[in-house]
DNA sequence: ACCGGCGTTAACGAATTCCTAACGCCCGAC
DNA sequence: GTCGGGCGTTAGGAATTCGTTAACGCCGGT
């Protein structure tokens, strides 16, 4: 955040848009404004902004799955805004990894404070760094791209979800029911073998000894666990 | 984060207390109450909660000026309880320092989402995790790692369940019967010689003379008991 | 229709973990 | 002095878990 705070708006309406338009710009933040779920998600990708603020009503994609399309890479703070304020409604969102919901029609008062808010949190933070590095691996979680010593290695969908998951979590031990949470998706109960299975091929595919590993160590009766990311400077 | 986030609720009226107690009772938190804020403060304090539920109308002080004073000194994230819905009172909140603006009367679901969003700041603000250490032993009750003398230990899950039990409740006694308790879980109750030896391994592992330990001691015909750690800085 | 990549399940050897049993020791009770 | 209970210690076999390979079905592209 050298100069002013990036907000990134994604929102399909056009007067919403000029009303948000208006009530930030008298404040000292730079904004980048979609109007489809597409855009906004290219967007984030692309600028990196300090927050986003999202309405759950685009007519191209769920705002839902676009929360947690963006979480899978990033801890950019999410500012729910919709016109829907049930509490069902309420709890998924924050759920899928946002960090606050406003009911339209909000103020604008509030919807500063709150940003603010998601600014101090992001600063506090500090920098998310995109890549984890351990050792001579490296995970990419904005691009896919993970490489071992400096050389690309392909992963599968499952695979990469399976590393991603361990990668947020290095240093800690992620159990079996975690593990198949984040890559199956919470329902699925009987996918501990094919765990095994995945951490197989990623092991032969990261490791330079599979047989004795380093990278990912398991620990019996309980999970696996991705060895500490390095220190940064 | 050592067991349950530990929520720390900050209100006067008894009968809102009861409420919040009987909505998180259902979940893995841990409850500690003040219907003072000089107690809330106090309280913040000494047991450094995980978040702060803080009603603004308390009759010994202003809520504001409370959640100065913490920010002072800590980042827990605060959670703002409060019957008045104004833009004004929500800024003045948010601005003092607050994460979260909930008005009065909420739906528990959405308090419910709200912590877990205050719980997943405070685990990505990345501060060192919390550990117990006694003497060379250091026990981290996230991360799962154990380390004597800055060495990692291996622990089998039903060693580790019972150092971390002990770990715990360090200082005091634990009775057989509860640690076995916390180890198999309620029902059985001919575990105990499986104890001893359990308790055998273990102080091979993190002992420097199993003959005499000095870090688990054996209270004889009542339990073990794990020296008190150390003071924190 | 063929083929290759992918995810899942099955099977089996190997390693790990867990419990029970057995024995020796210490110490208080009688 | 001796008995008995609580505890520490060790060993062995049962049970669980893990790693590994092979095979099967699914799907998309050619």
């Amino acid at each position: 955040m050298a100069t002013e705070p990036l907000i990134l708006l994604i929102e399909d309406e056009a007067p919403m848009r000029r009303f948000l338009r208006a009530a930030l710009g008298a404040h000292p933040y730079r904004l980048l404004e979609a109007d489809t779920m597409r855009a906004g998600l290219a967007l984030a990708a692309g600028h990196a902004p300090d927050v986003i603020l999202l309405d759950l009503g685009l007519p191209d994609g769920d705002g839902l799955d676009a929360t947690s399309r963006i979480r899978e890479w990033s801890t950019t703070p999410i500012i729910v805004l919709s016109a829907r304020g049930l509490e069902g409604d309420k709890v998924a969102a924050l759920d899928a990894g946002a960090d606050d919901y406003l009911t339209k029609p909000f103020s604008v008062g509030e919807l500063l404070a709150r940003i603010r808010v998601a600014l101090r949190h992001a600063t506090a933070t500090g920098k998310p760094d995109p890549a984890v590095v351990v050792g001579p691996l490296r995970i990419d979680l904005t691009s896919r791209i993970v490489t071992v010593n400096g050389v690309e290695v392909h992963l599968t969908p499952t695979e990469y979800k399976l590393l991603a998951a361990l990668a947020r979590f290095s240093g800690r031990v992620l159990t079996h029911r975690q593990l198949v949470k984040e890559v199956w998706g919470g329902h699925t109960t009987t996918a501990t073998q094919a765990l095994r299975v995945h951490m197989n091929q990623i092991r032969h595919k990261i490791e330079a000894n599979p047989a004795r590993p380093l990278l990912i160590t398991t620990e019996p009766g309980v999970g696996y666990r991705m060895k500490e990311q390095d220190q940064e400077v």
